[in-house]
DNA sequence: TTGAAAGCGATACCAG
DNA sequence: CTGGTATCGCTTTCAA
């Protein structure tokens, strides 16, 4: 192990004078300077970031927490967290955590000299306790995709979103539409899905239509989960027109479901989805499009402005509809027969899965 | 800042015997570990992982280095990693690297102590003069995706892969195969586009198959390009049957341009990738499927057993061809005029909904 | 079983 | 400008 001590020896100087040229501070001689540089060169020598991180009480890491194998979107998240981050020096530590209940230890991990600098937090809610140590201690600490008044991070408006799904379904003619998404009982405390329905059940209201009860289905969040929901709302004696799923995720799984019992998409079900993940944009779906990555970046800069003493506030991102070839006017189906033809096959189908 | 010094007072006792309750070394008298104990909660301490680090040598952090934003399969290989290196109770630390240039820098920080205790590497190839270090001074570090003798690492078979996706596609009768994969120049040094070709050449010989120059199209690697190059081969005055694409990515570019021009998937070309990324089971894309998820676990189970001084090696793991929707018999597709007709609705079924 | 003290490898202040 | 030294918070002997 080379040591700051070993390149002074070498270089005939103080390990003072090392620490000097290292960080460019204080005043050193240019004919010092050169000298210093070639012992570290000779030895190459690397100083130790835990002796660094001691002595300083910077550790230039920053640490972001998020459920990564939940969602698709967590990953576009720290993609542009990820960049932002190493652009300014810092390192990127990944805290993979299962339930808001392992949050409260990586928000410790901030408060204490020696593991953090800072700490992005994605989609996760914070603990009560977490939050009002954060605020007192003034813990550089931004949220990612969660708004918690007091404390710095980035936000969709979930409800405004579901009303721009549900206002452009009811644009085109639908009027039976369904709504699809998690249900109250996923570990991670993720509720965007219920602020999403709680749009899509105003603007429902709003254009005069009935929220009917038995178009509302919800259940753990994924794909395969969303397919049998989808297909559960298709074995109804009385079909929607339309379904609004709260994640592209859940929509990709809707069309599925519409493929399995022949019912054609848009032209017999229009499905629209939310997010816009990349899979959104190759498979052509209509969506609620959330700037992904860009929040990423947001909430990397906001927190660089937090760890030198800027504070930050939360930010309201804007989302898009964004429609694509999944979504058309009601009745645009050239399939009606075939489909009525497919009824009893679709509901054994749905019974099945359900 | 709590500091151990300060719960040792609380406790009234010395520094020595809280780091002893804390790591559960030496013995402790119950009595003693319960008020030291208590002292710890009543604090809400938590030791400085920095000083820890600086003391013991060891940071319980592991670096991962990989250049992220070039393709989905890195993705899911850290996700693999990600599992396994949390569970073992290290730390992930995320090293976005631009060039292979770049990584030297990161072979350095570990041969550091303070920085991490081992590295993981994807993809990349490590520098001549990085690898020698590494090998010399034992360095704890592991290749994902890449073979270097001597250095322990995960890998599969490229060539053996290119070669199965060319037997396949000649088994279903087709004889004018295309290959569409990366040109020599990226910046990250990646070849195993190259190793593909090489063993689709090689089955395409072995099956007394001429390979044709025009056949083989190469850009940089990406959705548009391959969309672009595979747009290439359609247009030729005698277009290619089959196209093997040397990754997912390309292949759903040579879908995409294949639904352009109203050419049938798989009816009038076969289209097969390689990798099995996600996106490839939603589309239902014939592929050679390699361990992405499993790379990495396997990859972080390797540099565990090196990090705690056991010697790992490099192992060989096992890619398998998965027949989906998009590779069929040569000459099966229906009459060009039907397909014609059918030009928009069967493009969604066919490939997007396919 | 426990306390005291010597590092670990940097930074930063204080003299000179 | 530069060298020496206290300091950061913890682990780990070494005695007691």
């Amino acid at each position: 192990m080379t040591t700051i001590a070993r390149v002074a020896a070498l270089a005939g100087v103080g390990v003072g004078t090392v620490s000097r040229v290292l960080n460019d501070s204080g005043a050193v001689s240019p004919g010092t300077r050169r000298r210093v540089q070639e012992a570290i060169d000779a030895l190459d020598y690397e100083p130790s970031a835990a002796a660094r991180a001691l002595s300083t009480g910077r550790t230039l890491a920053v640490g972001i927490v998020a459920p990564f194998a939940t969602r698709p979107s967590v990953i576009e998240r720290l993609r542009g967290a990820a960049q932002r981050i190493s652009a300014a020096g810092y390192q990127l530590v990944l805290l993979d955590v299962d339930r808001p209940e392992h949050l409260a230890g990586a928000v410790r991990s901030v408060a204490v000299k020696g593991r953090f600098d800072g700490l992005l937090v994605i989609s996760l809610p914070l603990p009560e306790s977490a939050v009002a140590r954060v605020r007192s201690a003034r813990i550089p600490l931004v949220l990612i995709d969660r708004h918690e008044p007091g404390l710095a991070g980035v936000h969709i408006d979930d409800e405004g979103g579901g009303r721009l799904a549900a206002e452009h379904l009811l644009g085109l003619g639908h009027e039976r539409i369904a709504f699809l998404g998690d249900d109250e009982s996923n570990p991670y405390g993720f509720d965007s899905s219920a602020r999403r329905r709680a749009g899509y059940e105003a603007a429902l209201r709003d254009a005069g239509v009935e929220v009917r009860p038995e178009l509302v289905v919800t259940g753990p969040h994924g794909r395969s989960v969303a397919r049998a929901l989808a297909a559960q709302l298709l074995a109804l004696p009385h079909p929607p027109t339309a379904i609004f799923a709260a994640s592209d995720d859940q929509a990709v799984g809707a069309i599925d479901a519409a493929k399995a019992v022949g019912v054609d998409v848009p032209g017999d079900l229009s499905v629209i989805g939310f997010d816009d993940i990349e899979i959104a944009r190759y498979v052509g779906l209509t969506t609620v499009a959330q700037p992904l990555e860009a929040s990423g970046r947001r909430a990397a800069e906001l927190l660089l402005a937090e760890i030198e003493g800027r504070p930050a506030a939360a930010e309201e991102l804007q989302c898009d509809l964004v429609v694509r070839e999944t979504t058309a006017v009601r009745g645009s189906g050239m399939m009606r027969e075939s489909v009525r033809q497919r009824e009893g096959e679709s509901a054994m189908r749905g019974s099945v899965y359900g």
